[in-house]
DNA sequence: AGTGGCTCCTGAGCGC
DNA sequence: TGCGCTCAGGAGCCAC
């Protein structure tokens, strides 16, 4: 499932195929993955633009067109956006082909949860998934006080916080787990429990395993790829998730596993606390 | 402000 | 082989 890590890897591994590229035709297979927030047609709106930006906020993929349009990319849990340089027949899955000048660009979905959907450029903000994110952690703005401010006085448990994307952006369910686990903090702590050394701890664990994540270029722990259909390799150095029920990598002990804020949530009772 | 449940959707894995 | 079941989950929405 594309969290920061593989949205910035998508970005990257993206940019340097279609930065500059004129869209000179389009093929809709499904359109509910193609949102307008604009009158008039998707396909007409997208159709000779030129891809002039491309961006990330959060898990979001942002595409800027000229003419003043965003696409911005949501790819939920199974998306992908997967460049050819060649011609390439969709398959099943591809809801959505982009031809460029050189190559052709694909959205496919498994689950059909991920949308593309387009806004004006300069109304960017008010998109209302967007406006409500919170900080980026990788941004060098983004320091543990902040961090810190955004949880206190929070009564839900830290797992949830760390999945909320208006406290922090990007986080999915594998790199809270990560986090959470090298920080030496159990899912089930109350937020605003934690103590000032403990955010610290956190903060700094947030940054690593992000870096990390996207130095490996992502996690294929199943169907993520990058743009260039290639999987990342972060899945090797998961220390807990998918791992419940397994020794913990650093004491031996069985890892837990259990719902957390209505999510799957491995961790070692023994290493946090 | 918090939780829990439902919805979207398909494929994998399992028991029989 | 295949049927029916459960599970995986990001985020929006709703009831409480």
């Amino acid at each position: 499932m594309p969290e920061l890590p593989e949205v910035e890897s998508i970005k990257l591994t993206l940019a340097e195929k279609i930065l500059g590229e004129k869209i000179v035709g389009i093929e809709i297979y499904w359109p509910p993955a193609a949102e307008s927030a604009l009158d008039g047609d998707f396909s007409e709106l997208v159709v000779d633009s030129v891809i002039v930006d491309i961006g990330r906020r959060g898990k979001y993929l942002l595409i800027d067109l000229d003419k003043g349009l965003t696409m911005i990319i949501h790819f939920r849990m199974t998306g992908r956006l997967i460049y050819y340089s060649q011609k390439q027949p969709p398959d099943k899955h591809t809801h959505i082909v982009f031809y460029l000048e050189n190559g052709e660009m694909h959205y496919s979905d498994i689950r059909k949860f991920g949308r593309v959907q387009l806004v004006p450029t300069k109304d960017i903000h008010k998109v209302a998934s967007l406006s409500k994110l919170g900080p980026e952690p990788l941004d060098e703005s983004f320091a543990f006080d902040k961090l810190g401010k955004q949880l206190s006085f929070k009564k839900k448990c830290i797992k949830a916080s760390l999945l909320d994307q208006t406290v922090i952006a990007g986080l999915g369910n594998i790199y809270a787990d990560e986090a959470l686990f090298r920080a030496g903090i159990l899912p089930e702590r109350v937020t605003g429990s934690l103590k000032a050394s403990e955010v610290i701890l956190l903060y700094n664990s947030i940054c690593e395993i992000l870096n990390e994540g996207i130095e490996a270029r992502g996690t294929s722990f199943r169907d993520y790829r990058d743009a260039d259909g290639n999987k990342g390799s972060f899945q090797d150095r998961l220390m807990v998730y998918g791992r419940g029920g397994q020794e913990c990598k650093i004491c031996g002990q069985a890892l837990e596993r259990k719902k957390v804020a209505g999510r799957t949530t491995v961790f070692c009772t023994q290493c946090q606390k």
